[in-house]
DNA sequence: CCGGGTTTGACAATGGTTCTCAACATCGCT
DNA sequence: AGCGATGTTGAGAACCATTGTCAAACCCGG
């Protein structure tokens, strides 16, 4: 926040292609829902990589910020995180297993931009998550 | 989850008019935006009364089952908590004052519902919140 | 006023997430 | 290839919201 911050300003920053933020990104690469942080950190383990956690959260972030993965909260309040598509959805998530369906709602952001508007409020952002049991697990 | 549960089921459980409780009822009366825990408990300090951050919590907690608050996380993931009209509704927060305002969404609910009929999830629940800045902190 | 189930509070314990900081890896340059 | 500057990492401590523990205090019906 206090960086002087040289020329251009908010680019993108450099990121180094380290082994542990490969590793990372192959987790993520092998699997479709979403997990949590620690998860993931076990998925790399098991991979036979070797990456401390706090990179872990440090490099998930960083990618959530870059939007090339979504991070959102499940009712617990738990962040958890997968690879994105890289237009704005939301989610249909099974509440037992974590299957995720990507949902597309046109309408809700109308809705959502409409409700802002009328109110005054700027500088937006919503979040749109719909828990639920899937077919499998009832 | 383990309770043998005697007769009536998920039903109206004894809830004792305590001097706690009251004082968090009142708290609660005294704003409009959402609170953390926290927060409230300060509040009710402030005002004289003098209740257990557990038991805050654990009041919060069964007024947010009963309905009669809505508990909602911002987005650091932290609970927070006011009273609310008895009506499903969503949530235009500033953030940055925290004024709130109280929004209804038919078309909503109904999207939602269809678009988990449609996947075949059953047993739903949603969030949708919308943060942004309010006329006033602009 | 009594007895029994509720509720409370102080404090410990959890558990996810972030911070600290010395050791290390990369980059750009020569 | 060698070097210095700077970004990154990891182990563990630190944080902090939230929940569990359990004996003492409380409320209620009788």
């Amino acid at each position: 926040m206090t960086s002087t911050d040289p020329q251009g300003s908010t680019q993108t920053q450099q990121r180094r292609p380290t082994r542990q933020r490969r590793a990372v990104a192959a987790a993520l690469a092998g699997f479709d829902d979403f997990r949590s942080a620690q998860e993931i950190h076990d998925l790399i383990s098991r991979q036979g990589d070797s990456v401390g956690l706090a990179t872990v959260y440090r490099t998930l972030s960083s990618l959530a910020e870059a939007g090339e993965v979504d991070m959102l909260r499940n009712e617990d309040g738990e962040a958890i995180w997968r690879s994105c598509s890289d237009t704005h959805h939301h989610h249909l998530v099974c509440r037992t297993c974590g299957a995720t369906v990507e949902v597309e709602g046109p309408a809700v952001e109308r809705w959502t931009n409409a409700i802002a508007a009328e109110h005054g409020y700027a500088d937006l952002s919503h979040t749109l998550e719909i828990f639920g049991t899937c077919p499998t697990c009832r």
